[in-house]
DNA sequence: CGACACCTTGACCAACGTCAAATCCGGTGG
DNA sequence: CCACCGGATTTGACGTTGGTCAAGGTGTCG
């Protein structure tokens, strides 16, 4: 284990809020919780919403805070996270546009999350939401659903932290983060990282310089192509898919 | 990695099954997802579950097969693992008397679920229970709480296998076991494994021998005791909290 | 153009995995 | 009650992957 603790720059939060907001406009309403809802629930939300705007680096919640506010990423990267007292670091996912933020137990949030660029989320006052949330059984049904889909993601993450080599964790991440650039409707064979190697390392259970080695290594293989800081262009996706499940 | 293929042997489900089941004196009815319902709900779930038993390493549900049926845990304990193509196996979880089984994610099941001991379950058929749920707003909400409970066991256990080292991870281990020992009524100071020590290992991403060998190291260091197979005691707990908190 | 993170690369190391050989239980049958 | 069998567990010797420490590069932004 390391001595060399990374220190993880946390600042404190202090979000651009707006009341009253845009739900017509939403991008994210189709692919979010919100989907689900007519337009009259959706009104109904609206009214205890507010939007919030952070700048990277910026902490939205805290974990061991009192979790009364859930959120819906409206524009970019949340990374979730929890932290060893030594100051090691383990990302649990990262929250893109359309995901839902802030399901706690005991009333506590048990993880922080922190926006990686400029961020938009919807804030939802959970003592509020609870209360629609008896009235609107469909919209706690898409929860549900949400949940069950944490879940199942977060298996694959076991599997992936527990059992696979550093090359299948590589591979398994850009996979991952072109299949949610292909939900965003854009094209599959490039990603857009807006995180770092040390975030991406935290995520896999790896440090800094085995990410760096592994992205240089895939590339000799001309598997990847590696464009500036933060994009990669999958040349082989097919060979990656082979490489992740476990070949 | 790995040549040495631990084939974990499987077994064709063929529980008994009994139709009609006694509420009545269930013994985890508080502890479980009924626990929220009132008298006249649970005999409406009543009227739809059966009752079912498994042997050791039979198998209750499988990945990739059609959900379509959710557990109750009312006896025994339930291994719940996924499998690399190569044989390499990651346990997600262990279930224990009042865990809820099969949340799936596009009526598919994400994992395998395998009686470690014999088992005895409660089965709802999910068309049937997701009737009632619509029905049913507190069961619902009632799951939801569950789920969530299983993201944040799960963002821990990632934790655990991103970021800990083996001393680090049995200690969390003994402690996880312990408090569930806790929740069940039983003495914390002392823990009874129902699973082999290959069970631990793929749970904590490690191997057998690296298990016991932490476990012997545990127990020089007078922190445990071994007695015969399944029993560990745990002599000296503060020094295994201080141990998981990573000191 | 220059500063500063961030990223990459190299040399070395240690924790944990692998392979192999006892040893220990727990059940079975005499 | 005791000897024996077989899978599970423990222990030992050694190997490998990925971590650590330490220099350089490199892209981005002022």
């Amino acid at each position: 284990m390391s001595t060399r603790q990374l220190a993880h720059r946390q600042q404190e939060p202090a979000p651009t809020t707006v009341v009253g907001s845009p739900c017509n406009h939403c991008e994210v309403r189709e692919i979010s919780v919100c989907g689900v809802l007519t337009a009259a629930e959706i009104e109904r939300l609206r009214a205890i919403l507010n939007t919030q705007h952070y700048e990277a680096g910026q902490i939205v919640i805290r974990e061991g805070d009192s979790a009364d506010s859930l959120f819906n990423v409206v524009s970019g990267t949340v990374r979730l996270y929890k932290l060893l007292p030594d100051g090691r670091r383990q990302i649990t996912g990262f929250l893109l546009p359309g995901d839902f933020l802030g399901i706690a137990l005991n009333d506590v949030y048990a993880y922080t999350a922190e926006a990686v660029d400029t961020v938009h989320l919807c804030r939802f006052p959970r003592r509020r939401l609870e209360a629609l949330l008896s009235e609107m059984p469909s919209l706690e049904h898409s929860l549900l659903g949400r949940a069950a889909g944490e879940i199942v993601l977060a298996q694959d993450q076991m599997l992936l932290l527990g059992r696979k080599t550093a090359r299948e964790r590589v591979a398994s991440f850009l996979l991952m983060m072109a299949e949610r650039e292909g939900r965003a409707g854009r094209r599959t064979d490039r990603i857009e990282l807006a995180m770092t190697r040390s975030d991406i390392a935290d995520f896999l259970g790896l440090t800094t310089e085995t990410v760096s080695r592994t992205l240089s290594q895939l590339k000799q293989d001309g598997m990847i192509g590696i464009v500036g800081r933060g994009r990669v262009d999958l040349l082989r996706p097919e060979s990656l898919v082979e490489l992740r499940d476990a070949g």
